[in-house]
DNA sequence: TTCAATCTAAGACTTGAGGCGGAGAAAGAT
DNA sequence: ATCTTTCTCCGCCTCAAGTCTTAGATTGAA
C-alpha cells in the first residue's frame, strides 16, 4: 500500500464529524487531513490540505454542499456526497455539480470507509435507491426543467402566495412582464392558474 | 461528584453514534451504557442498562423515536430527543410523548453534554426556536380549526387547486355560495386571496 | 321560545389574472 | 453574420375572483 488517503471531513454537525474522524482514525490506509462546518470553510481547508477524497454533509448554515461541490470539482478532488435523506431537489443538482459519489448517513462506519478507497480508487459508489432515482429522472425529468431561471424565480414566489405585483415589485419589473412569466410558467407545467402553480410549487418543494 | 451519569444512546447512524460515544468517553461524570440503532433496542437495552438519561434520534428505520419514546417515558429515565431539524410534525408528538430535552444535531458536543447534565438533574434543555413553537403552539391552535365544515371542505378543493365553479358542482351548492364560503375562510385564515389559501391548505395537510 | 351559528344564495361592484399578439434588446451558439 | 433563447414590455380583451350587503332556512343550544 501507498501513502495513505486523504480525507477531509465537512459537516455543520459537531458528532458527526467526530463520529467519521473516531471512525476513519482506525483505518491504516487513509488519514483525516482536516475538517470544516461549511461549505466555504471546506474549499479553504482543501486548498490548504490538498485531500484525495471529501465527505460532503448538503445541509450546512453558511454555503450549501452543492455549491462548495461545484467549485471543488473543478480540481481532481473525489467529492463523496453524505447526507440524510434522498431528496430528488438535492440529488440531481449535486451530481450535476460534480459529486463523485452518494452515501446516506444511515451507512455503516465500514461501508463508508469502502466507499473512500473506492472514490479513491476513481470507482464512483450509490447506494440503494440512488441508481433507480438516476434512472427515473432520465426518461421522466419534472416539467419545471424546462422552465428558465427567471420563470422559475416567478414560480418560487407564486408558491409563496405573492400576487403579480408584489412579484414585480421583489423582481424590479413590471407586471406585464411578471404576466407573461405567469403565462409561460402555466404553459410549460401545462396547469391553468396560479393556485395551481402554487400548490406545485410547494409539492415540489421550489419553496 | 457521584456515581457517573448513564447514557444510552440510540441512533440509527452509525457515524452518530460513534461522534457521541468518543466524546461522551471524554467526559468524567457521564458514561456511555450502551447503544442502540431504533427504538425497540432501546427499549431493550434500556431495560437492561438501567440509563439514566437517552439521547434519541427520533427518524429510524424499525421504531421511530416517537413510539419508543412513549413507552420508556413511562419509567423515570430521562429522554433527550436528538434531532436533525425542527419538524412540527414531529416536536409536539414526541414532547406528548414525554420527551425531557429537545435539541438540534447541530449542537456542538459542548451543549449536548450540558444538556446531559442538566436532564440528569431535572432540568429540561429546549434548544432556540422549540421554545417559541411551544408556545405559539399554546396560544395559537391553528387558524383552521374556526372553520366550519362547509368551509373546510371548500378550503381542500382550493387546496386541490379547483376553482369556483369546480367547487360548486362537486358539492352541488351555486357560484355565490362557493364565494361566501370563500371570503369567510380568506378572512378566519388573515389571507388575501385563495392562492395563499391553497399553500396554507397544502403546508397543513388538509388536502 | 328565543338566540346564535351555519349553509344557502342574490345583486352590484372592483380588480387581479390570464390569453393573444406583437416587439425590442442582449447574449450565446453555430 | 445569423439564428435562438431569454428577458423585457405594450395594449386589448375577457372572465374569474373577491368585497359588501342582505336575507331566508335549518338546527341546536340556552
Amino acid at each position: 500500500m501507498n501513502r495513505p488517503i486523504k480525507v477531509l471531513v465537512v459537516d455543520d454537525h459537531d458528532m458527526v464529524r467526530m463520529g467519521l474522524v473516531t471512525y476513519l482514525s482506525v483505518e491504516e490506509d487513509m488519514e483525516v487531513v482536516g475538517e470544516a462546518c461549511d461549505g466555504a470553510e471546506a474549499i479553504d481547508k482543501a486548498g490548504k490540505t490538498f485531500p484525495d477524497v471529501i465527505l460532503m454533509d448538503l445541509l450546512m448554515e453558511k454555503m450549501n454542499g452543492i455549491e462548495a461541490t461545484k467549485v471543488l470539482a473543478k480540481t481532481n478532488v473525489k467529492i463523496i456526497v453524505l447526507t440524510s435523506y434522498i431528496d430528488d431537489e438535492m440529488l440531481f443538482p449535486v451530481l450535476e455539480a460534480g459529486a463523485f459519489s452518494y452515501l446516506l448517513k444511515t451507512s455503516s462506519a465500514d461501508e463508508i470507509a469502502q466507499a473512500i478507497r473506492k472514490a479513491a480508487n476513481g470507482e464512483p459508489t450509490f447506494q440503494g435507491q440512488v441508481t433507480q432515482k438516476m434512472f427515473r429522472h432520465m426518461h421522466n425529468k419534472p416539467k419545471h426543467d424546462e422552465l428558465t431561471n427567471r420563470e422559475h424565480e416567478v414560480l418560487c414566489l407564486i408558491g409563496k402566495g405573492k400576487t403579480n405585483k408584489e412579484i414585480s415589485e421583489e423582481l424590479f419589473i413590471g407586471i406585464k412582464t411578471v404576466k407573461t412569466h405567469v403565462s409561460h410558467i402555466l404553459a410549460k407545467l401545462e396547469i391553468e392558474d396560479r393556485t395551481q402553480a402554487a400548490i406545485y410549487a410547494n409539492k415540489n418543494h421550489l419553496v
